[in-house]
DNA sequence: GTGAAAGCGCTAACAA
DNA sequence: TTGTTAGCGCTTTCAC
């Protein structure tokens, strides 16, 4: 077994005797070609492990089967929307092809336009792309976006409940008696984020608390760029006393960084996160985290694009629900300090 | 924000005044170019906002600068590769590309043949399978195996000790008093699979304790395939104490059917899984299981394949140790039954 | 320094 | 029913 150079359409076509327009009609079940050159060509093509070169293919049809799944890299939240997706698409005809076109450090503005350019009109028939930078619409080429970007778009996407569940958060540490709560935000340019630290605010104020603003932070959504704006509201001389981070990875940032400065969370400090990753329950401690269904908003998006795609008349904005996680990353705030 | 239909090559030729062979040239940094022509190309490239496709590029040119990911569906443990491979391409110059081949019911036996076919020659210069179902070699090609298929095979792999891994496992079980252990084996045809039950009958051998055949059944290491077995091991009269499960997803299945069943784990059955992928700290109870360093797996096997593309001389079989990781789906066996 | 032309592997008219 | 032809968007000689 070490012959099998890649075999393509000429190869078949030499073997059966016949032409290659005649395999390709074989292989696209087109009709018009005699029975027994079907079968001739079927067994040809079995016996060499012919299959079509996506590339070559989609180039001349612009027709795949293909999905493409868009994000910057693979982390655990394009990871979770990934595995809802995968069982989503078990039976469609369709495959998932994932392209991962950040440069690895988050900060690539931009890389959904140029994902997105150089695999539509050819090898994907329409795309989900994960919290894209900037908006943008392509004519003839559908696109879902999960977790948009700030602004009017006309794209459909998928999103939770961001405000509410922000709200959630603020309202479950305001409940065990924080007042002095922070808030490392996310990625400024995406909507969660600005909808997470307007819940944030809403919920202190109707709570009555003053939002100290030197307690909010930009966090970016990433373990590495949360970790200084952490730092630097656990080292501010009146510290807060909980912190609702933008996302889990901010929160296991933050809880990272406690540790390091020599605090407890939670006895020190309370954290709570947004996304509910597979991650946040491997912390210790424990994350105390809004959940986003992750996986259940991978398989709407996916759903979303293939009726989009098949032309059915439906509803191109879902929103889901957050729900409140507790583990052991809070505790009441005990304002004598024991 | 409506218009940009695809912009083409030719688009920017026409729009720059040069030919479409020029503008490739700007586009692939090529001598021969005059200064000023390159400026005004690259002017009109970024104006338009020009991406190469993927598509065509790569039927010409046969190097795309992606690496692929071939998996069957993103399930937890192909989606912890990932990641590992994602922090590991950074700044290779790589773009990753993770495509899903499978039919979703894990059933397709072939699927890399077919993906590999797919894609290789065009589209990805080089590409690591995640638990292919048949050996293959392809000429010109480089692949890297992760938990490769069952027997010989001339390809690079990436693996942990998975003997190794199985004997702690059924020590541990074996430590705990236990001495009816059932074993819910993975997929037949994978490596990973036939060294965890080996390790598991060395360690039951090793301990002087006899196994029980009727204890050993295949579950194919999915959580629905898993669930059969699962519940004919816990329904057998003189049921075991305890349960090796070939992967955390056939541990999970076993630990559903048990609760389904009204059986506590670990109280009436102890359970131990194997991956320590994150949802394994999920279930309830949290489970204990043997840890394989996935995401450093994805990133070595990525790394590896990086190499034998650059020609790099080195090793090309990559063993990574595994690790008991104790949390709360085993307790001592209690011979009283107290 | 630049462009015309051939061709990568495939599909789709159209002709035979 | 089959083969011939053109061309998808791009790269690469090779003339000019």
């Amino acid at each position: 077994m070490a012959f099998p150079q890649r075999v393509k359409m000429s190869d078949v076509a030499r073997t059966a005797g016949v032409s290659v327009a005649t395999v390709s009609k074989v292989v696209n079940g087109r009709y018009g070609v005699a029975q027994a050159t079907v079968e001739r060509v079927q067994q040809v093509i079995r016996q060499l492990g012919y299959e079509a070169s996506l590339g070559a293919q989609s180039l001349r049809s612009h027709r795949t089967n293909v999905l493409g799944i868009l994000v910057a890299e693979f982390e655990p939240f394009s990871t979770e929307l990934l595995k809802g997706a995968s069982v989503e698409v078990a039976g469609t005809g369709y495959q998932l092809l994932a392209y991962s076109g950040g440069d690895g450090a988050g900060t690539a503005v931009g890389w959904e336009r140029r994902s997105l350019a150089r695999l539509s009109g050819t090898l994907i028939d329409g795309a989900v792309i994960v919290t894209p930078t900037v908006v943008e619409t392509k004519q003839g080429f559908h696109v879902v976006a999960v977790d948009p970007h700030t602004g009017p778009s006309g794209l459909p996407t998928v999103d939770s409940d961001n405000f509410a569940g922000a709200v959630l958060a603020t309202n479950y540490l305001l409940s065990l008696g924080h007042r002095r709560i922070g808030h490392i935000s996310g990625r400024a340019d995406l909507e969660s984020s600005r909808l997470r630290e307007a819940g944030f605010r809403q919920a202190m104020a109707d709570a009555g608390v003053t939002v100290d603003e030197r307690l909010v932070r930009v966090g970016g959504f990433r373990v590495d760029s949360a970790a200084e704006p952490a730092a630097e509201l656990l080292s501010l001389p009146d510290r807060p006393t909980a912190v609702f981070a933008g996302n889990d990875l901010s929160a296991i940032s933050t809880i990272n960084v406690a540790r390091s400065m020599g605090l407890s969370v939670p006895d020190d400090i309370s954290v709570i996160g947004f996304d509910n990753i597979p991650e946040s329950a491997l912390v210790n401690p424990p994350l105390t985290t809004i959940m986003q269904p992750l996986q259940r908003m991978g398989a709407e998006a996916l759903r979303l694009l293939i009726d989009l795609i098949a032309g059915v008349e439906r509803d191109t904005h879902i929103r889901l629900p957050t729900e409140l996680v507790v583990r052991s990353s809070c505790r009441p705030h005990d304002p004598a300090g024991t």
